[in-house]
DNA sequence: TTAGGTTAAATGTATGACGTATGACTAATG
DNA sequence: CATTAGTCATACGTCATACATTTAACCTAA
């Protein structure tokens, strides 16, 4: 007896998509590099106009490409980075399904360790790359200035561990942080006063791991009891 | 003197998708619930259908709708997961942004935390369904069945974290190490042989953080060691 | 030389037609 | 009465064409 398998039926502009999106993942087309125009992958493909258009519109939504218009114009292979991954947790968090305390939490395990391999591996470059940071935090007051002048520092330490993965999710939690800061406004020395991160840079700097952990930590749970006690008070407010 | 701002020329498909997606972040349009109908949003938007169509589907790339078709069809609002996290991780790693090591650093370096965490918060409904879920992982040898079982244990500790960004990242990388295994497929014994799981178990039931943590560190240890090794293995047979 | 216009290439938008999928309703049939 | 088949309405999927807009590069004339 025969057995009659279901026709899967793809929509035409996804199975363009993906035959794009795998030309791009395995390197057929690298960072910088144009995809053919739309009138080519109408030829290449052989469907309409509007099926390529989705298709690679769902690729720029998906922030592989980016579309420009023009003479030189067309769909451009970017460089991928931590954004996507922050957008995702972004979304998550505006639509509830993440608390700032958890992530403040998440924050506290993740970032001492970073701090402890930055420590590890820091050499003069980086070293003099920290203190010029740490030096320049109090450069503006203004928001937004002035939190990503103060959150440096904590970039600097996560590009530093050796580890992308660790750092774009530190890099995804301090976007996030830095987002709902800014939506609070508070007085900056009320959230986050000078020389916070003085101790912590010696001892990246001084390549001692255990000191920088455990001084990030501290800095943290200061920080984090700051920045949810902000978040109760402008709640309050609203109410 | 006039300071002149630049017009900001944003395409149409944008505005809409940008509208329609902070719609459902407020909360106005809820899990579950359907968007208007291509031909009402036209309406609203004094827009063509091209326009609506590409706002839709760039917020169905982006995992917030989903688009069925049919007399009851439209877009729906998804319940947001982690899966768009995951998703991004994935093409990370695909892009050789990301290396086997590094996953397998991050996850020693969380997921003990994690174990922990689950051990404290640990209720009896819970410890049954990780006794159920331990005493189940030899119940297939076949992929990938048997990866889905031997990280179900995995899984679980992650949702009793209390902590849904700690859970979200763990998962993701469950997710990715298991596609990385899968696509190894090495014999099941070879890289994860029974009872790894037993100690971990054990202590969670018994809200023994410290144990949890420290056995589910040597437990990953150990398994990742094998994992790396497995790829060496795998890279130099196809070279 | 250079300001300004023209052209060409590419994406953005509009519109109309037809195809396809799917649930709901209805009628036929046993 | 219940099941089956047929019909219909709705909404998304695809195609084709035309025109608008953007942008770089080229050209031209003062």
């Amino acid at each position: 007896m025969h057995i009659f398998k279901p026709i899967k039926q793809i929509r035409a502009s996804s199975e363009v998509g993906q035959q794009l999106k795998n030309a791009i993942l395995d390197g057929e087309y690298k960072a910088g590099d144009k995809l053919p125009s739309e009138r080519e992958l109408i030829e290449l493909f052989q469907v309409s106009r509007t099926v390529v258009r989705e298709a690679i519109k769902s690729l720029e939504a998906g922030g592989l490409v980016e579309i420009r218009q023009g003479a030189t114009g067309g769909a451009f292979v970017k460089h991928l980075t931590f954004e996507r991954l922050s957008d995702a947790c972004q979304d998550l968090f505006l639509m509830g399904k993440l608390s700032l305390p958890e992530l403040c939490q998440a924050r506290m395990l993740i970032e001492p360790q970073v701090a402890r391999m930055a420590a590890k591996n820091c050499t003069p470059e980086q070293a003099k790359a920290l203190q010029e940071a740490n030096s320049h935090e109090s450069d503006s007051l203004a928001y937004p200035e002035t939190v990503i002048l103060r959150s440096q520092v904590h970039y600097l330490l996560a590009e530093m561990s050796g580890n992308r993965f660790l750092e774009a999710i530190v890099k995804s939690l301090l976007v996030l942080l830095s987002n709902q800061t800014t939506k609070f406004q508070p007085p900056t020395d009320e959230i986050h006063p000078l020389g916070l991160h003085d101790v912590i840079v010696e001892a990246v700097i001084a390549k001692d791991g255990a000191k920088a952990e455990a001084e990030m930590f501290a800095h943290l749970e200061d920080f984090n009891q700051r920045l949810i006690e902000i978040e109760r008070k402008y709640m309050d407010k609203r109410a």
